[in-house]
DNA sequence: ATACCTGCAAATGTTTTGCGACTAA
DNA sequence: TTAGTCGCAAAACATTTGCAGGTAT
């Protein structure tokens, strides 16, 4: 809590993100690094979707010197923390996204363009509740793709 | 045709799957050795959801020195001629199911035992199909997991 | 006979780990 | 001061590919 404080006069903590990251990273014993603030940095200027590969090539920009294991690590404590969101899509490429304050949302996937449709249907929502009690099962969270072609991928075939 | 007429009498085909099979392999010039039928054989064994490890390793007991390249390699054909379908969970290993008169379904997985519940709502395709026309988008194919808890391990929390 | 197929070894691409040097607190 | 961190190189892991010899048709 202390270093919180500290943090939020001295560095001037501009950001809820990196809030939640100094926070965890006292409660843990964990240091604020120069490479890690870089990363969150990187982190909080991405959209939608992207890769470690991604976020390394922003890094990189800011400071080469930064390797793409910090990277990795990085994006894992930002999992742990709450601030990020790992997932898999149907090509097996892991992605990121963020977490912190983002409402869960499914995904319309173009198979042409490669865009992702955020999504929210809560009619949905309650109906995989009803499944679920129907088979007397208790959903932590879920996840929803629907793949096809989006309008202008539509148009052009 | 004849090809697959021939081998119906000569090897006595018994599944509709070795039959779409070979079938295949006939209209694109691909030959049905001993290594397809014995991968065939073993998928055919198969429940659910099983990687190509798994499949290897049922492969082997019966013969051996089949690598684990010619499974991978079989495994893709499967998928090309409609046997197989290839998916990948929430934790990245990719995994294959029967497809061959095998209806969609949508899965409930348990976080601590690891069970698959295969379901089908009709009601919540119909609302995805809603979901995509408000977003000018043609749903091809679709995939839903709900991660949570089965009931017998809610029990035993 | 001649595509096609196989198994091996090597390559690939992504992610993780061991380690000695470095740094935040 | 010292536990945690860094970047590199190497390992790990799952999957793919090149190739020379083997096989189905």
């Amino acid at each position: 809590m202390k270093l919180k404080i500290i943090f939020k006069r001295v560095l001037d903590l501009d950001s809820k993100e990196e809030q939640v990251l100094t926070e965890y990273l006292y409660q843990n014993d964990l240091k604020y690094t120069e490479q890690r603030r870089v990363i969150l940095e990187a982190f909080l200027d991405t959209e939608c979707h992207f890769t470690a590969e991604d976020l390394l090539a922003k890094v990189k920009m800011v400071n080469p010197s930064i390797g793409y294991t910090t990277v990795y690590r990085t994006l894992k404590l930002f999992t742990e923390c709450g601030l990020a969101r790992e997932m898999r899509f149907e090509d097996g490429v892991t992605c990121y996204e963020h977490r912190f304050e983002h409402d869960h949302h499914d995904h319309l996937i173009c198979k042409k363009c490669g865009r992702h449709i955020e999504v929210i249907e809560p009619e949905i929502e309650k109906l995989q509740e009803k499944l679920a009690r129907k088979h007397h099962f208790r959903i932590e969270h879920h996840r929803m793709e629907l793949y096809g072609f989006c309008e202008k991928c539509r148009i052009k075939q």
